[in-house]
DNA sequence: ATAATTTGGTAAAGCGTTTGCTCAAAGAGG
DNA sequence: CCTCTTTGAGCAAACGCTTTACCAAATTAT
């Protein structure tokens, strides 16, 4: 590695005049400032960003911990948080599979790697962890709320969403709607959950909860034994999209006509809801603001700019043509 | 932020005893490191990483540029990426919306921020460009080889895929097969191309290329178009997943059955071709493997392990129902 | 008892930059 | 011709940590 010394040497020169001519500061002479540049470049120096950091603040790093970026939720978010901290830090990005044991090693990694700050998406970690952790570095955390004043939140009404979608659903004829949702572990599942048992109970009707996770496969998996065992089914309220186009995968493969025979309503908005047929009606999540917004907020925390704030965001129902058994503007 | 040097005068000790005590080297009387330690966890204390840095090689970050992480093929790509530097690196993501400025200012970016690798995947940046910022890291760019020995590559036989996607459209009885391609600024559309037109060659028909884009929107506009005009077209292959996706939209809205009426071959088999309806054909590339591949590839070179390779996988047809005017064991 | 070794700890050198202070030389003003 | 300012450039400290060389005391071997 080619250091300020190494030029420093062959310019015959001390350290500080080449810094200076450098970050051009300071009076240094013109045929020394171009000699020392011309070496410079010809040594393709780099100055050492580490050295660097120990001095002035430069760039630094944020991390966000995503349950799944293939998740096409995810990777929105992903995109939104990219954008917020644009200019300001790097994002490193770590993909944890769900599993809240590799979370913890993920954010603890993040933590004696000069990280600044980490942002949790859809975390199964435990609270305790959580505030641990934010002991030594802020922390925005989406989808969960925390008493302690130092873990920000982005928040979203998923219990109010899961009973839109429900309501939806109901108010479309479904009698029989069920709910594929994912595991207790993950407060949003138990939101969603709650939003649709909520519904169905103002409407009088027994809930039917089945949790079977998060993908496409889980909701595949489940949909076709529903098939198999012709259960009583007019109307599924999944999770999120992923759940919903699986289900849909294997309903139609069953020969189910949807939304005739049965309706669907998925969580996320994601970009696939338009594309798949029938298309997706779904709850939306603003993804993009979501993350935007989670990153402008760290940022923040980390520069003192503010304290620890808490972003509300709203879901709104996208109604498509998964779930219009009164065929209307579509067909 | 508390230092190593805090805790020493707190201790009455000198840094170099609560160093050793921290990294479990040397020999510290029983008292004294148990006293050590109690302070380091009452003060949260975590090792400067960049100080470290400058000493011992710690984890370091790779940078990562994508076109769009909301592709689920990138969003793949980046998961094997990921696993492939697992424990060795940290990932930094980086969303160029594909445009080769942003790219350029991003790898300039890393290459300022201690970043020891850089992959770039499916980039427009200039050749120059690459081998300008191949002096100063190593480099791994997916679907570009270069004559430099400096600069690693991982490589897919576009124009082989697209043959057999072509191929397979003509012999599945289309005459009048149409491609969707990229620009041609894309090296990978190029090929693409190339293989369509080969194949259209060889069957003694018309090659007709649309330049029309990367996404959902691009193939979802231009098919639209093509329906409202009435051309005649029987078969459609797109350059990505996305672009077929929008197409079979546009074409399912003009009332056209696919693959009956216009038969769809996509590229890329993200996991989408499983869940649209009727599933799509498409060309596979094992993104994640692919991944993988660049991340242990760049690592090696990092870590001076090795000499810049080449990977070089195979492109196979995985047919679904969208291609199938034959209807066989789908229907 | 003395020499040799182990144990517990300190001081200082570096890692690569930046930057405040110093100082010499040169040019300007009286 | 002498002071005053400007210009150019070096020294050295600091950032936080690791590591090596080194020293003293305590223990062991001779």
């Amino acid at each position: 590695m080619i250091t300020i010394n190494d030029i420093a040497k062959m310019a015959n020169v001390s350290i500080s005049t080449v810094s200076r001519v450098l970050n051009g500061k300071g009076r240094v002479g013109k045929e020394k400032r171009e000699e020392i540049l011309k070496i410079a470049k010809e040594l393709n120096y780099v100055p050492n960003y580490h050295a660097r950091c120990m001095i002035n603040e430069s760039v630094f790093t944020v991390g966000f911990i995503t349950p799944d970026i293939t998740n096409p939720f995810f990777s929105e978010l992903t995109r939104g948080i990219e954008i917020g901290i644009l200019g300001k830090a790097l994002l490193i990005l770590m993909n944890s599979f769900r599993d809240p044991k590799t979370e913890e090693e993920m954010a603890e990694r993040l933590k004696t790697s000069g990280t600044k700050g980490i942002i949790f998406g859809n975390s199964r970690v435990e609270d305790s962890f959580v505030s641990y952790i934010s002991k030594f570095l802020p922390v925005v955390v989406f989808d969960k709320e925390y008493e302690s004043e130092k873990i920000a939140s982005v928040l979203l009404d998923n219990s109010y969403g899961a009973f839109k979608a429900t309501k939806h659903l109901l108010d479309n004829g479904c009698r029989n709607v069920i709910h594929f949702g994912g595991t207790d572990e993950l407060l949003v599942s138990v939101q969603r959950a709650n939003g649709y048992k909520e519904a169905m109970k103002q409407a009088g009707l027994t809930p039917r909860i089945f949790k079977i996770g998060y993908d496409e496969k889980a909701g595949y998996k489940k949909a076709k034994e529903i098939v198999e065992k012709r259960e009583k089914v007019d109307g599924i309220f999944c999770m999120n999209d992923l759940v919903a186009i699986g289900a849909m995968k294997a309903l139609k493969e069953g020969g189910l006509k949807i939304p005739q025979d049965v309706a669907i309503v998925g969580f996320d908005d994601t970009n696939l809801c338009d594309y798949v047929s029938p298309s997706l009606t779904s709850i939306r999540q603003p993804a993009e603001e979501m993350g935007k917004s989670a990153a402008t907020m760290l940022i923040d925390v980390i520069e003192g700019r503010c304290n620890v704030r808490k972003y509300v965001f709203s879901p709104t129902l996208v109604v498509r043509e998964s779930s219009l058994k009164t065929r209307g503007q579509f067909s």
